[in-house]
DNA sequence: GAGTGTGAAATTCTTCACAGCC
DNA sequence: GGCTGTGAAGAATTTCACACTC
């Protein structure tokens, strides 16, 4: 039997990194590259990138380096950005709004193909190229578009039923910008985005990040944040986080 | 010496979701919880939600479980969400625009308190609140709003420019969306999101997605873009794989 | 009994270092 | 000489399992 070695999602974004780091070579003509210079110019690994590379065949030669074009082209297969992609918005409020404009400029590998709300005002508009239609034709509209890749930029509660519609409308992977851990079903991947963790983590490096200062920090002590003195309280925040929502999945790479 | 412990983004993160857990229990009127307990309903794993905890201190009671206020508070002081920290949003474009609204909403944590955008047309309008500035005054209007993280929404070939100007200006931390690694000057923290390489991985697990399929695309071959009915053709290439790229459900389950 | 906190094991990921090829 | 591909070492992270506490 063979072994179902699953390339990890780490190695997969490195790859994608790759492919752009090689698509800026190609531009500038440049035609052959070592590891080592792939990483002294876009701030890698060279033995990571040699490791990654090799999973997938011998792409090198010894002694010489990659050659720029026919490296990106393997990778752009492996990526498997020669296929279209067709993406659904589910949600077109700013964010969904702004990633239907943002990704519907041209682009060979990935297309939004539809979006839907639930807001009546919305319904029958144009955003990004696409026309807006009824959040609860959901599954009906995927699967006309036969849409590939849901983006879920609704709020966190409506989120884990959108997941299912989209599931049951047939679609394997979904982006998912709501602070929510969805239910995973198997063989639907979930990519969670989620801007709120990720502001988090930078918050925490403005102060001190040894774990003996986040120990005295959670036992109520002032650790220096550095300039944070004028707390001018900005007006009317909410005192108690009350749309909280759930939690969310893993991280990545990040990244 | 005290040890340079730095606790890692990974763990982190997940204290962001832990913390959004506990927020939805509290809102529930939920006072006890077990590692076991959250991991059920949120899909974690209870021994690492243990570890993580216990990185900063005793924060359960044996036998009994957490108290889901006080270790929210706790988790929220660790991650310094009792600072208020202040964004300035670098690109006021589609995607800087949806967040500036998107990240404007009533948060005592976060707050949007300055854009700039190089687009005339743009410079003097009001977005989510904020007045938009000549990109040029970056550095100036950052250090006046007194800005502690950056957020980069602008393209590519622009964000190393307004990384340096933002390090110039003494911000420590930066959220980039521009599809380019930075390069990081020290303590000066950059934390990537990068829809494309998102949307990569995702494109890979529409496909097969363990190492040998994956080298053979690379080599060229016809890989099933699995199921989908149209595909039909290549139903017969490597008939293993067809299940094992289902997978990659969730980390921490045992499979 | 129930459930945390934590050494130890297991797993995953990264880096080293060098044999082998150009 | 230069550089890839890779076994082996090393780090980091996750999971196990159980001593200990309430």
């Amino acid at each position: 039997m063979s072994e179902p070695v699953e390339t990890s999602a780490l190695t997969l974004n490195r790859l994608s990194v790759y492919l752009r780091c090689l698509r800026t070579l190609e531009c500038e003509g440049v035609q052959r590259v070592s590891s080592q210079e792939l990483a002294d110019r876009f701030h890698l690994s060279p033995s990571q990138i040699r490791r990654d590379l090799a999973q997938f065949g011998g792409f090198g030669v010894r002694g010489v380096g990659y050659d720029v074009s026919s490296l990106a082209e393997r990778l752009h297969r492996v990526l498997r950005l020669d296929a279209l992609h067709r993406l659904i918005v589910v949600g077109m409020g700013n964010l969904g709004s702004a990633l239907s404009t943002y990704l519907g400029f041209n682009d060979s590998s990935f297309q939004v193909v539809a979006g839907v709300d639930s807001d009546p005002g919305r319904i029958g508009t144009r955003i990004g190229g696409v026309l807006v239609e009824p959040y609860d034709d959901l599954a009906a509209v995927a699967r006309r578009c036969e849409a590939d890749i849901g983006v879920l930029t609704v709020p966190a509660d409506a989120a884990p039923a959108a997941y299912r519609a989209l599931v049951e409308a047939g679609l394997r992977a979904v982006l998912n910008f709501a602070p929510v851990l969805l239910d995973e079903v198997r063989g639907v991947r979930v990519k969670n985005v989620d801007l709120r963790v990720h502001l988090e983590e930078l918050a925490v490096h403005l102060g001190a990040t040894d774990a003996d200062s986040l120990r005295e920090l959670a036992a109520g002590a002032q650790v220096p944040a550095r300039d944070l003195e004028g707390r001018a309280d900005s007006a009317e925040i909410e005192p108690s986080s009350a749309l909280a929502a759930a939690g969310e999945a893993h991280p990545h790479r990040r990244g």
